[in-house]
DNA sequence: CGTTTTATGGTCAGATTGACTCTAAAAGGA
DNA sequence: TCCTTTTAGAGTCAATCTGACCATAAAACG
């Protein structure tokens, strides 16, 4: 593009980011939300997130949210851009331009204390209220991306601690799609898949019912080949 | 996010949008490029693109930028965000935040005229300058993107006229993955993937050398179930 | 000590894939 | 006209992969 050559075409334009935080507790995918403190949307349920300082990089700016809001250190954590939203009312205030960030976090990780102040809570992503701005419509695209990247990238392991068993890996597929897996093939699809998981040095858990299973940590592989399929 | 609570925070910053619009040419995988003609950067080839306007919707303002630079309406191409750019120094008159956009069209509905006055000319990807901005970056990720969407969705069609052969479809592959395809499992995976492409009704083409191929349109499915995966 | 539960290893038929072969239908040249 | 060249499109086949199972192992529980 070009640069500011007509200040008058130069909007006083805000640019934040927010954050769609995911995490697997309880079984269940969850979903970070604060509680607006102040208008617009006063009371409202929304997605963390706030202005990007001036000099601060965007990526910058959602990891340092991401950090304010879960404690959550950046490489503990898997944070990437999800896409922008310009709508020109989105917010009443003014043109506030938003890069939405999605984020997935392991549970032990993610305490909801330390947050500046506002109340906050893990939502259900099954059970959701109607959040503010157009909070909404960036939680479905979070969602749809992150289901979508688990076909092919290794970012199951995102949701999990450091070792893991090849059951939990299986829930989370599980619990994201929403769908049953085979157990025995699943493990075949991913002990075939280069790198997704090397074996972990300590011994087998006590899972408490069942025979004990082998702990895995995440291999070095980034993306799948061949993909990991949702069933149809 | 919250909004401008603190008017000190709001740097003023200027929200453009960026396109990688891409084509096929002569066999080769090319981008439109634009000489900038004022400084920064001036005399150095950028990507076309340009500030959102007050009011505008950032959607909006990339569809005019595609429409002013190439003519080519919404949808005769295909458009969609690819990610957005704004490290703090990326310009060096002012912060400017880009959102850059991935647009695949046609050959013949994209004459370089009709363009506002610049300079501009089509690149082959293959051989490109060094780009004004971090406008190098921003094509990388473009590329990426769009060989692996070619993978999972029926994209390519975007590339081609209303109607086309199935070796133009191969060729669209071929051309954009720099790998040779089978033309006969081609063929059979294409025509096994539902919705991908109907019969078109006009007759065979003479294409010249060899056998008259059939004709065919781009059907209605968006998705590729299952993909077809790039050759390892 | 038997039952229950989960992990993990195997089996097997059907679907898919990649590498090829074969025929059809045109153009171009002798 | 007839032969050669070229590409479209159908079909074959072995190797691989997938999904649906079954079997055994190793724990907890009563």
């Amino acid at each position: 593009m070009s640069g500011p050559e007509d200040p008058l075409l130069i909007t006083n334009v805000a640019v934040a980011v927010d954050l769609a935080i995911f995490t697997i507790r309880e079984q269940r995918l969850q979903l970070l939300l604060i509680r607006r403190s102040l208008a617009p949307f006063r009371g409202r349920w929304a997605l963390p997130g706030g202005f990007v300082l001036p000099g601060e990089d965007i990526d910058a700016a959602a990891e340092r949210e991401l950090r304010e809001e879960t404690g959550v250190q950046r490489d503990a954590a898997h944070l990437e851009q999800l896409a922008t939203y310009g709508a020109p009312r989105r917010d009443p205030r003014g043109r506030v331009v938003s890069v939405a960030h999605l984020a997935l976090v392991a549970d032990a990780a993610t305490p909801v204390a330390g947050t500046d102040a506002a109340e906050s809570r893990w939502a259900d992503v099954a059970d959701l209220p109607h959040l503010a701005f157009d909070h909404d419509r960036i939680v479905a695209d979070g969602l749809d991306r992150a289901r979508a990247k688990l076909e092919y990238t290794t970012l199951a392991t995102s949701f999990l601690p450091t070792t893991f068993t090849l059951a939990e890996l299986r829930s989370v597929y599980e619990i994201v799609w929403g769908a049953q897996l085979d157990p025995a093939n699943f493990r075949r699809k991913v002990l075939a898949s280069d790198g997704f998981v090397v074996p972990a040095a300590g011994g087998p858990t006590v899972h408490g019912r069942g025979r004990p299973a082998a702990r895995y940590e995440a291999g070095g592989a980034t993306v799948l080949h061949p993909p990991l399929l949702r069933p149809t």
